[in-house]
DNA sequence: AGCCTGACAGATA
DNA sequence: GTATCTGCCAGGC
């Protein structure tokens, strides 16, 4: 599970649904709530919202990262297109 | 089992 | 652009 978010490489982000999408199964709330829990160990602002938005728990924090991992921004937003994994590395 | 809540997502107005 | 509705899965009572 959380392993997905691991592999998220540097300068890449992945959205609640794909997280979800790359394991197979359950859902982006699903994978929200296994964060909140066990998301200790783990890049978690890495992880946006499919608006491209950082974390909702630590928007800041999640952008300043993000910004410093050289991740595509756009504007408040992180440029998904550019941004978003597709887990080929 | 049913009901409520939550780091979500997509559609519609 | 914002606001609202519905579907989704997991966890707590």
């Amino acid at each position: 599970m959380l392993d997905a978010v691991e592999r998220i490489p540097r300068g890449r982000v992945m959205s609640y649904g794909d997280v979800a999408e790359y394991l197979g199964r359950g859902s982006p709330r699903a994978v929200g709530t296994a964060l909140a829990r066990y998301g200790g160990g783990v890049p978690w602002h890495r992880v946006v919202t499919s608006d491209g938005r950082p974390n909702p728990s630590d928007p800041a924090g999640a952008a300043a990262r993000l910004r410093r991992e050289r991740v595509p921004f756009a504007g408040e937003r992180v440029d998904m297109g550019r941004a978003r994994w597709d887990g080929r590395t």
